[in-house]
DNA sequence: GATGAATGAGTATTCATTCAT
DNA sequence: GATGAATGAATACTCATTCAT
């Protein structure tokens, strides 16, 4: 007969990170930075107050390890996608915005999308290092995207200092949609119509015309 | 006989100062909600730090007030605009986003828009004001306006549930934009070329290829 | 009739620093500056703990305005009765000695000295000030005397950079001493007995004058 | 038969490592009692924190066996050279006061000094313990040494409740004075004028011997 | 024995809110 | 009405102590 006692704490130093790193990315994208306690992230974790310190040093390391740790795998997948695509470049732009929402939808990438852009304003560097590793490097893709196209002769000729925002916004206001407003939010968007249509509309924007005809 | 319908919300004193509000406009929007000083926010409006709870029962009343004081304005001129318009729902197109922006840019209606998105899911009533005050009421502009010109056969059929909010994308993007990564933007983007193209494009998906091909 | 509801607290601008800097110093006399609580502090001056930081912006701020406060009164006085006495200089280092401890006895000029001795390594600062405001002028005062002394002819040929600091200390510690193992003294001193001992053998050493003059 | 007094307090491993208790005396000598951080006691003994808990209950019972090993051994040596010390008193006296000084020199006696006087308050088991093996036995020493001078002639009649006080109160400054003040320190002081003139006037008073005589 | 991950009570500090003046 | 001194609950962070490994 085997005694066991329920220990006061287990020791899991590898695994630990990590189940702080979300139970902090669920309580920041829900509350906010500053509405967050860390109380309530070491209680969801499972853990105490003091372990936290154990592995952040303050609540703002934290948040920054939060970020860092959950935005870079996604923009991985991208590249790489874009890098391999062979076909016409409508159908690459399809295949991007596809992944792009599947790789978001399952994890909290666009809760903590929306938690960069309510927070940059308050962590300087912080903005910087997302701006350099995420914004610019999505831009950058989506220059590669523009130029293979415009380079095809698929699409028209586009200002490639601008378009790329304004092609990702409307994947960008997707993404904080479903964390803003969702609260309030009474005839929910069907995310299939609403990427359909971007797509559409996007194309219809981008291919020339002589194309867009046939 | 006069009506006197009730205001959704109540006018404390008749001389409510809007001293308060734009003192607070501008904090909230600079700093935050949580991050926000009532003490900085009274001595910004030259008051003392009870006189504000003489107009506004707590900091979320405040701040309410500050979004809801702040945000109407703008909201009226887009929508007389778009009624009294005549011509070609093109030019009709450009003329509202041309509007919109100048409003925009030379009051805090950006950075309050920032501000709700970071905020909303921490005041679900606010949310829901501006949802149904703000967005709903601008989609149903962008729907009125696409209407117009499916009707005239200028637009090409579109899906009215989701591409109001589509076609908005860039410009929210860009008041987002110009209150986040502000701090670290590297390369400046020049807003009359993003308003250029953003017009370009997205007319580009909007009207019948017939057209676009004239 | 009158109706005389306690109020819950009382404005009491002009008297609050006071108070507070008594009940601090009485605390911080007791048990260092690390061990007193700022808790026990603000209950013990009867205000609330947020109360402290409308006079002293942190506990180090509170422990500097403490020394500063209660320190300089005493120098002056001593200062002053050197100035202006007349007479043998032997008297007037009994005088001073005497004069001493009087200003010493009745307020926490004693626990303050203990104090700085224990705490001057963790506040460089505060060292620099006590040392320049405090001990340099005493030390000055003593060079004084014993210059007064040896012009005149009543005092041998002395060391001035050191006699002022060997000179002190007997009184420097029994000042330390009434506030460090008084818990555990068995033999209470009899202070005037010291203070006569002091004078007598600082003044005359402990050779026999017999044995002094061969 | 070998007799086995129980000593005053118990070694809880034969082994204990004085390592440990060098670490923390020289932490503890720093930064003062409450400063000091057990993590950095440990890490400067080069092992872990759980270790020090197998030596001692608590910090507090680690400071009380800092204080007790490394105060007695000095105390020891004194009483031994007064023991068996041949010649005049006041040879004696110099010989005690340059051993005293030579002993605490070059280890941390005399911050330990200081330390005492700091904590006295908050330890009052080690204050007395301190006060009945430290300044009692050299009291008791300083009372045989006058003693020894006033039976052979060579001193006047003093009181031999306070003198030992008195009488060392200078050496005991020196100490206190190198680990508080020394931070601020303008005019170092060179401890062998100190010594020298402590010695001299001690001995000597201030007096001239001409006027000392009349 | 030794380790160091985990604990959690304890404390300085902040700031929205109240209310005596 | 206006003020700003006073409040005290809330919270990030520390560190002596414990105990699973």
């Amino acid at each position: 007969m085997s005694f066991d006692p329920k220990p006061r704490w287990e020791r899991r130093k590898d695994a630990r990170p990590q189940e702080l790193l979300g139970a902090a990315l669920e309580l920041f994208v829900e509350h906010g930075f500053a509405a967050t306690r860390l109380d309530e992230v070491a209680r969801k974790a499972g853990v105490s107050k003091g372990t936290l310190y154990l592995y952040f040093e303050s609540k703002e390391e934290l948040f920054k390890a939060v970020v860092r740790e959950t935005i870079l795998p996604g923009i991985v997948q991208s590249e790489q996608l874009l890098a391999q695509f062979e076909g016409p470049t409508e159908e690459l732009f399809r295949v991007l915005v596809t992944n792009w929402w599947n790789m978001v939808v399952d994890n909290k990438l666009a809760g903590l999308c929306k938690l960069m852009f309510a927070e940059a304003s308050n962590f300087p560097d912080l903005a910087k290092f997302y701006h350099d590793e995420v914004i610019d490097r999505h831009e950058k893709m989506y220059i590669k995207l523009l130029e293979r196209g415009m380079n095809s002769g698929e699409f028209r000729q586009l200002d490639l200092t601008v378009m790329p925002k304004i092609l990702a916004a409307p994947m960008v206001m997707l993404m904080l949609w479903t964390h803003s407003f969702c609260v309030c939010e009474v005839r929910p968007t069907s995310v299939n119509d609403y990427l359909k249509s971007y797509m559409d509309s996007a194309l219809g924007g981008l291919l020339c015309t002589e194309r867009a005809r046939s």
